[in-house]
DNA sequence: GTCTATACGGGGATAGAC
DNA sequence: GTCTATCCCCGTATAGAC
């Protein structure tokens, strides 16, 4: 009974598909991978394949659970926010870093490419980004960014546009290297990137110079 | 002859072909979209549609041309970088304006979901928007910048990122609308978005204050 | 759980009549 | 230039043996 095995072997075929897909669907799109050449990738026949997953869409709805749940860890309690605050450029600084490191990971960089084919082409994948990352990611950063102006690190502004402003510089550092990487090119030229991003955006909005 | 009039029916019929096949595409992305549906959108058969363009991609190119010859208009003298740098914030505006309103045009909102899906899988596609539209925008950007800090506009600051951070808040504003708008849903929020992030950026940077 | 074999529909493309 | 008819390949999915 291969089912009911503490490490069952089906289990990592399982997740060898999906690791098979995640790269062909961010290489293809969705339509443009064929159920055969995922079977053909993980070595078996298609046949198999549906042992594991009742057809091709499930295991694109598997691939987007992947794909939201490893968002930033945010605890967006006020108390968090506060904390976060007052550390000022040092916390968008661990942002900045948390944000790079996932740019520069090579699995996380699949799924990037993934989500942008898909979130053009698929509701659904629109309507969880929207409310599992955007929403969140946004609201905690304007939050903080409100708090840093009530202790005076930084200048007054709208938080929203501030935040806005902040995710947009980092998300388009990590749309030219995700197209760096999809031709295999050197992402030499922003291996400092973020960092100059952030510095430059903190010189804009602190107080104390 | 209706190949030799000045105004021939046939002329017609492929850009309706064209017209038909960049909303296909925008929507379900190359391989999503069938030489079938792009004929039945035009209103003839598969067949006849083989009149116009040699194949499929040819179609595909044709509407890449398209996506590429209208970015902004770069006059890239050195005359014209200076005067433009003497405009100040001026000269953001009116850039900030041609984007939004590019934003906002139906057509070329097909454009811009067309392109964030084939930029992710089509090599060609990426080499064509890199040298015909990011290196020429951000290039001039960066040296209007640069300008700019040396007729004491601005603060000092690296001008490359400068233009970066500048390109990526308009880049990212852009796809959010675009994401609104592939769900019909109101770009309200994002009506005076633009302005708003010129706004912040420009105090970000200006030094009269 | 995996294999072989197969059904069935859709997609790209062409031949030839009008 | 457009049509009808057709070819052949590829893609998804299932049946049944091992």
């Amino acid at each position: 009974m291969p089912e009911n095995k503490g490490f069952e072997k089906g289990k990592g075929t399982k997740r060898k598909i999906e690791d098979a897909a995640m790269e062909l669907f961010a290489e293809y799109g969705y339509k443009g991978t064929s159920v055969r050449k995922i079977a053909a990738k993980v070595g078996i026949r298609e046949s198999a394949l549906y042992n594991h997953f009742k057809n091709k869409e499930a295991i694109f709805i598997a691939i987007t659970e992947r794909a939201f749940n490893t968002p930033f860890s945010q605890d967006m309690s006020a108390e968090s926010i506060q904390a976060s605050a007052k550390k000022g450029k040092a916390f968008l600084q661990k942002y900045v870093t948390e944000f790079k490191l996932m740019s520069f990971d090579r699995n996380s960089e699949k799924l990037f490419r993934f989500l942008m084919i898909e979130l053009m082409q698929n509701p659904l994948l629109r309507e969880g980004f929207e409310k599992r990352f955007r929403d969140i990611n946004v609201k905690f950063l304007s939050s903080v960014f409100f708090a840093m102006m009530q202790e005076g690190l930084i200048r007054s502004d709208d938080p929203m546009v501030m935040a806005d402003a902040f995710m947009g510089q980092l998300f388009y550092i990590r749309l030219n290297i995700s197209l760096l990487k999809a031709d295999s090119r050197s992402t030499a030229p922003y291996s400092t990137a973020f960092e100059k991003a952030l510095d430059f955006f903190w010189r804009g909005i602190a107080l104390e110079r």
